[in-house]
Parts: structure tokens; sequence; C-alpha cells
RNA sequence: GGCCCCGUAGCUCAAUGGAUAGAGCAACAGCCUUCUAAGCUGCUGGUUGCAGGUUCGAUUCCUGCCGGGGCCGCCA
């Protein structure tokens, strides 16, 4: 089915053009005005100017075309010339009928037949996930859920950083330590034990070390810097080493992404085209495109007419190690040959906007981006303490990501003890219950906020159950279960019809209506905070006709089942909005 | 120094070039013998950082300035 507002827009559309003006013109959307109209075009405006018409008069024109068409029960012109519209209520009724039978809610099927592929979340290997790495699983899996749901084939990458530097560091630091020997013997031969000879808590107290030893000792930053290129070159004792800090990695990113409820389908890494850059600098090298400087091989990516000067992009070092721009530029080409996406999408700190147009501009130069291919940097903002910067625990140091989901969770769980919610439910439950809230908390926060600008952290507020926030929504979707419940009890379904006759219900109704053009603006935009503010304004509505109509006891039978059809319809919309935020609902609160 | 992002109500944030710039929190006044009051209703709150420009119309686009953050060749 076509979305309500592009089934309108396209009728505008068609009167525009029949009157001689541009198609875009008719673009339709919801009033500004709700006590004048349900939707307005505001098309005339603009096409006055170069018509040497008066909007009124475009207006009129327009308006009488529209006038003509069955499914308005109001056209007005008002103010310089916006039309305003009202749809009759059996349209609405109509259309109501096919979002409900329709299994996908009424989805945009913008995505039919195209591949997109998502890089997000960008964990490090050995060190433990923080707060930092937060905005971008969060925004990340809400754009895979998004794109999904608009008929894109998706594939999403975790994109471990596996082949830094950091590597060197680590491996350095545990030849200092005199662990695991036998990985640095040159003559060994092989093979090297399976069971890892460290464990992830032992990495974590690993890595913070040898980044400091390397932080304040040159030598030993030369030492990690030598062991980074002698593993990229393929020391095998390195290797293997190598490959325990990954697989050990990867357990607990697992529990720890699986805590968030996201999932990858690829847990590639930098390290996973490792065999193509060889070829790659190679090929580069052979058409005159990388070139060496100061002992580096570079690829110049600055074109005539730049405002801004663009650094090259390094290759390779002037020690040959490789770097992540190096790993960038041959993923693109792997995903292109493997998966020919119309879109490859990185949801990635703002910060790094300028690393993604090197790369990005590489890739095109190097036409590794096939003819079809787009490439596109989704960055974001930062996370920042109450004081205005960067988060940080009450010591100082990086909040560990687990500790912050336990520390929401535990917030939620004494809230919802004070409200006397979840009393008597079974101790599993209510623990369950207090896992939800608290991770729907964190969750609607972050991605309420645009995705490009920084935000304040701030748990006390984000636990808060009032107000625009997760838990709200959450509520809203309990309420609406509990009377599912209660009518239930008393009954079977009756056939299900649904009658329109209050300001209430007919609000409700538009609402619901407008999913499909709220998952495909976030789509477009690439910003679910257009999808918060839509499942926001649908609680707030529902809550609204929740307090104005008592179902159960509603005499008039024929009434009642109406409104529990919008009740059970309106669950479904919340549900699946939710569902694309990342955010579950738990059966009761 | 060059470039990028941000600056909106007391606070936290929204707003494809359109009407009277909206929510939430906080403050204030109401609403629970009825489906979960984590709710609802009402009310208060603005020179959209400043100055120009384009436009019938600018929070939005352009220029300059101020303030905050970030990036600027061998970290990611």
């Amino acid at each position: 089915m076509t979305p309500l507002l592009a089934e309108l827009s396209a009728i505008a559309a068609k009167a525009f053009v029949a009157e001689g003006f541009l198609e875009t013109l008719g673009f339709v959307q919801r009033s500004d005005r709700p006590d004048l109209a349900q939707f307005q075009c505001n098309g005339a405006l603009s096409a006055a100017k170069p018509a040497r018409l008066s909007p009124r008069a475009v207006a009129d024109r327009i308006a009488s075309r529209l006038r003509a068409v069955s499914i308005f029960s109001k056209v007005e012109i008002a103010g310089p010339g916006f039309i305003n519209l009202d749809v009759r209520d059996e349209v609405l009724l109509a259309r109501l009928l096919a979002f409900t039978a329709d299994k996908n809610l009424g989805a945009p099927r913008t995505g039919e037949s195209k591949t997109a592929i998502l890089d997000f979340g960008g964990p490090n290997v050995a060190k433990p996930m923080h707060v930092g790495h937060l905005r971008s699983a969060i925004i990340g899996d809400s754009l895979q859920r998004i794109f999904r749901a608009n008929g894109w084939t998706v594939i999403s990458d975790v994109h471990l950083g596996d082949w830094g530097l950091q590597m060197g560091q680590l491996i350095s630091e545990i030849g200092h330590r005199g662990l695991a020997s036998v990985y640095f013997d040159r003559d060994f031969s092989g093979p090297y034990p399976a069971e890892s000879p460290v464990s992830m808590s032992d990495l974590e107290d690993i890595y913070p070390a040898a980044s400091a030893a390397c932080k304040s000792d040159p030598s030993r930053l030369e030492e990690a810097r030598l062991a980074t290129a002698e593993l990229q070159a393929g020391r095998a004792g390195y290797r293997a080493l190598w490959q325990h800090f990954v697989n050990v990695s990867e357990q607990g990113l697992t529990r720890e992404y699986g805590s968030l409820g996201i999932c990858f389908d690829l847990w590639k890494g930098e390290a996973s085209v490792e065999p193509l850059i060889g070829p790659m600098i190679a090929d580069l090298k052979a058409r005159g495109l990388a070139t060496e400087s100061e002992g580096a091989l570079i690829l110049p990516i600055d074109e005539p007419g730049d405002r801004k000067e663009l650094p090259p992009l390094i290759l390779l070092k002037s020690d040959g190690a490789v770097l992540y721009g190096t790993t960038d530029l041959a993923t693109i080409m792997d995903r292109v040959r493997s998966y020919h996406p119309e879109l490859i999408l990185y949801v990635v700190d703002q910060r790094q906007h300028t690393h993604f147009e090197q790369v990005f501009r590489a890739a095109r130069k190097a036409s590794y981006t096939g003819n079809i291919t787009e490439l596109e940097h989704a960055g974001f903002g930062t996370m920042n303490g109450p004081d205005g910067k960067p988060f940080k625990t009450r010591a100082g140091g990086v909040m560990k990501l687990y500790d912050l989901i336990t520390m929401a969770t535990e917030e939620a769980e004494k809230r919802l003890s004070e409200a006397g919610f979840a009393r008597d439910y079974p101790e599993d439950e209510g623990k369950e219950i207090a896992r939800k809230v608290g991770i729907a908390a964190l969750k609607f926060a972050d991605l309420s906020n645009h995705r490009v600008s920084d935000y304040v952290f701030d748990l006390t507020r984000f636990t808060r159950f009032e107000g625009k926030t997760g838990p709200y929504l959450q509520y809203a979707c309990v309420r609406m279960r509990s009377i599912l419940a209660k009518a239930a009890e008393a009954g079977p379904a009756p056939e299900m019809r649904v009658i329109l006759s209050t300001p209430a219900e007919r609000a409700l109704i538009l609402q619901l209506l407008m999913l499909p053009s709220a998952m495909a603006g976030a789509e477009h935009n690439r910003a679910p905070n257009i999808l918060c503010d839509y499942v926001f304004t649908l609680a707030q509505i529902f809550n609204r006709f929740y307090t104005e109509h008592h179902i159960m006891s509603e005499k008039d039978e024929g009434v009642r089942s109406s409104r529990l059809a919008l009740v059970r319809l309106t669950l479904s919309v919340l549900t699946k909005g939710l569902n694309l935020l990342g955010i579950e609902v738990p059966d009761r609160m």
C-alpha cells in the first residue's frame, strides 16, 4: 500500500501538472495548524513566482481541481496561499483497514531489491567497550532495523579494530611481562597452543598498561610499532597470539552487544582484508595513483577547486605497516565485489568525517566503488557528562559499557519498586522488566537526539520515567495490553469494525496512518529521532484517547469493540515503532 | 592559521524555505469509588548567538563576526 501522505501528494502533484506546474510542488504534509486542517500543501506559494501569478491565484486553480477529488472533505485556501486539506472519514477508515491487513503495517518499500552495508559498532579487540561505543551501536542498530523494514537487504558489519597499533602494543607488553614466551620464539615451528594464554580480563588489564607505557616511553612505542609491522608482515607467533586476542574478545563482545539486543551479520574486521592489501597496493602503484612521500606510500586525493586542503591517504607508513585508511579502502573494494551494494553507510563518530572523505575520494579515484555504490558517512556527536565534557566515571576514568548498563538497570529497578510496579511478580520477571526498562531509557534518550548533535549524558534524567522517555512508551504499551487482557476475559473478541465518531479517535487514526511516512523519513535522513518523535506523539495521542474514552465501561457494544480494535492496532504500531528503535516492551510492568 | 559541526524557552532537546518556532523537564492550577495517575487537562515561559544579504516569506540558504566542540600526513 502507498503511505497516505504519498497518496495525497500524488493527487496534488497531478493537479499541479494539469495546471502546467512542476510535479514536486504537490508535496503534502501534516498541517502545522491542526486547528485548521489535517494536511497542507504549500506548492502554490513557490509556484507563483516563476509563473508570474499571485500565490492565491495558483492555489485557487489547484484547489478547484482537488475539490473534484472525492477523497477530500475539505479543501481551503488560507493565508498567503496555503492549501488546507481534510480527508473524509470513510477514506481514513478504508486506509486504516488496508493498513491493518498489511503484515508490514504499510512499510514503504524504498529499499526493494537494493542492498545496503551498514558499518557500525567498531569495537576494538582487547579493549572493553565503553560509553563511546554506545552511540554507534544504538544508532547503527536502529538504522539497520529501519532499512530492513523498508525492504532493503541489509548486511551489517561490526568491523572490529583488530589490525592497528594497539595490537602491537599488546604483543610487546605481553613480551615484556614474559607471558607466553613460546609465541615470541622465532625458532618455534608450532603448532601453537589452542588455549589462549590470556583471558578477556587479562587483556583489560594489559591494554591500559601497554598504552600507558607507550605514552611515557618512546622506546616502548617504537617496540609496539615494530611488533605491529611484524604482525602485519606475517610473523607466525604474533599471528597466533593475535588470533587468541580476537577469539577471546569476540566472545566478550557478542555478550555485550547481546545484552543490548544488537546483532551483526558479519564479524569482520580490519584484518579481514589483509590478503587484499598487497594486490591493492600493487594495483595503485601500477596505475600511478600511489606515490612515495617522506618514506611513506600515499594516495593524494585533493582535487582542483577544493575549498580546503585535504591531506593524502597514507597507505603504508614508512615502516611498512598499514593504517586504518588502508584497510577501509580495501574493505570498500571487498564489499563492492562481494555484495554489489547500492549503499555503504558508516555510522561512526562525526570527528572522523575527514577520514571518510579521504577514503571515499580514494575509492572513487581508484574506481573501487563500482558504478552503483554510494558511500556515506552518517556521523554522530559525542556524549558528554553533565559538565559538558566527555562522559567519565566519578573517578575520572572511562566508563565501561557493562557498568553503565548495570547502573541503568539498577536505577530502573529502584524506580519500579518505588512506584510499586512489578511488586507481586516473580523475581525473575521483575529483573527482566528492569533490564528492558533500563535499556529502553538509555536507547530512547540517545536516539531521540538528532544524530549529529552532541548530547548530555545524564543517567538521572534518562532513567526518569516521566515525559519523553523510553519507559513512558513502554508503559503506554503495557496499559494497552492490560485493556486487551481485560476484554479477553470478558469474552471473545467480536467482529472488528472501526467506527469513527470522536476527535480523539480521528486524531489517533491519523497518527496511526503516519507510520510509513515516519519510517521513510527516518531512512531518508538516516535519523532515528524522526521515529522517536513519531512514537512519542502516538503514545501521547493514545493516552488522551485512553483518558477520554473509558473502554470497558462503554455500553454500546459496537463502539466498545471499535475502540478495542483501535487499541489493538495502536499496540502493534507502537510496538513496531519501538522495535525499529531496538526497544523491547515487557508484557506487563 | 585552514576547514568541519554546533549555538533555539530557566534546563535537556525538536522543527523537508512557509501560517501563531514546538515537545519534555522544572514552576503553577486542576483530574484517581471506573481499563496501571510512570497518566491526562489547563497555564507560565522566545530579539532562534550578533550583523548583513538572497526571498513574497529565513531557525533553515549565502557572507562576516562572536562563543563552544572537533579535525588538520605516518593513532583509531
